[in-house]
DNA sequence: TCAAAAGTGTTGTCGGTACACCCATGG
DNA sequence: CCATGGGTGTACCGACAACACTTTTGA
């Protein structure tokens, strides 16, 4: 019967995440060496089971935290996978989850301790199961926001010149994009604050640093808007 | 153990449709008064569990034709929601999925031997669990869908005027639109055929009754596109 | 002095918005 | 002849795209 709790069919609810990252190299995928069977010494997303007491949203945290010891991150879910043989053990449902994080605050050891490593978007390895496809269909969630509110604050560091922004939507979008109208664009968005400070690494005469407006910044993420790049 | 199928709980996985549809006096949802406990009685969204060897996208389809009788409608996955006693009797996560039909084509009897019944977007009853909430996030992706893609084909009948469809986007956005820019957005698209028939209803003057060309409106919801209305 | 990256403006085009009047017809 | 809805065009403005040269300074 559709419509008797008893006689439906339960299933096995996994969670898996995206977590996107942008350093000198490009745009990033956090991904774990799988450590059971199936598919064992394989690359993977970062996943688990649903627990019975416990929240979507909450056990992707949970998740991730303990592949990674990444805390607090916020996800946003993506799309749920139901594939009948997504998974050949057993009849599972993977809902899949997608963040952006900053490599450098979190490199550190923590990802080392836990086996987690990044990968460059552009040549990943190929991933168990349809974990593929989550990641395409996240890329491309990640390129619809990228249009429609500002991304970077996730990204970046604290610190950064113009060109590591340009170079995060250029990742993001995969095209190239004009500096001057970039800029312009991102000028006019007013939510990034100009500091003193130059940065004389990249080159000799140096680049200003910027920091985002985290109020303006924050105010600009409730209200979608477009942003054609 | 976060990895271990055996030891994963298992959990209801319910699937809940929201049908959009549209007619003169504006958009409505098909809901169903529900016929078993809890919430007996209650107004409720179309809905039943997904079985072991059902595809979620199949499950919907199944599910919404069992209760309508509606057959082969493409609904598009909304969210998956998972708070913890949204359904009371046990835990369950519901998938949610939306589609957008053509109430005249598929009011007949069909509907009403199914006790299924069309409410106005507007004045909806409350309905049970988080279904609320469902429709809430389902309007809002609704009306981005209509900011990227041509919306009507799926809502209108086959001959319609020009108010028919600026009606439609109307209660779409909920907003009054300008009828002339509407129009000229319209033309622009290149996605209607004017027909030589006139609609002698709606006024003493009759107006124009236009058709989708298909080919042309198909090649459209392949690519995204910016509608500013 | 030169290589390498930083920084900076203008112009044309397109699309969006605001806005008001005439047309055709049946009653 | 008039009330009702149908149909049409223009002018302004802001956003986007294309495009190139000067500045700084460490080697």
């Amino acid at each position: 019967m559709l419509n008797s709790y008893s006689s439906a069919d339960k299933v096995l609810l996994a969670v898996d995440c995206i977590i996107f990252g942008f350093d000198s190299e490009g745009l990033k995928i956090l991904l774990i060496k799988r450590d059971f069977e199936p598919e064992k010494g394989k690359w993977s997303l970062i996943g688990g089971f649903l627990k019975k007491d416990e929240v979507l949203d909450s056990a992707a945290i949970r998740i991730l935290d303990s592949y990674t010891g990444l805390q607090d991150i916020y996800m946003e879910q993506l799309h749920a996978y139901s594939e009948i043989d997504r998974d050949p053990v057993e009849r599972t449902i993977s809902v899949a989850y997608f963040a952006l994080i900053n490599i450098e605050n979190h490199n550190a050891e923590l990802i080392k301790n836990y086996h987690a490593q990044w990968f460059s978007v552009a040549n990943a390895p190929k991933l168990i199961f349809d974990h593929d496809t989550m990641l395409r269909h996240a890329i491309r969630r990640l390129r619809y926001r990228t249009s429609i509110k500002p991304v970077g604050f996730e990204l970046l560091p604290e610190k950064f010149t113009m060109r590591q922004l340009l170079e995060l939507y250029e990742a993001i979008l995969s095209k190239e994009l004009d500096k001057r109208n970039f800029i312009s664009k991102i000028n006019s968005l007013d939510i990034l604050i100009k500091l003193e400070e130059k940065d004389m690494m990249s080159s000799r005469k140096g680049s200003y640093l910027y920091t985002f407006d985290k109020e303006k910044y924050d105010a600009k993420l409730l209200n979608d808007f477009v942003l054609n790049l």
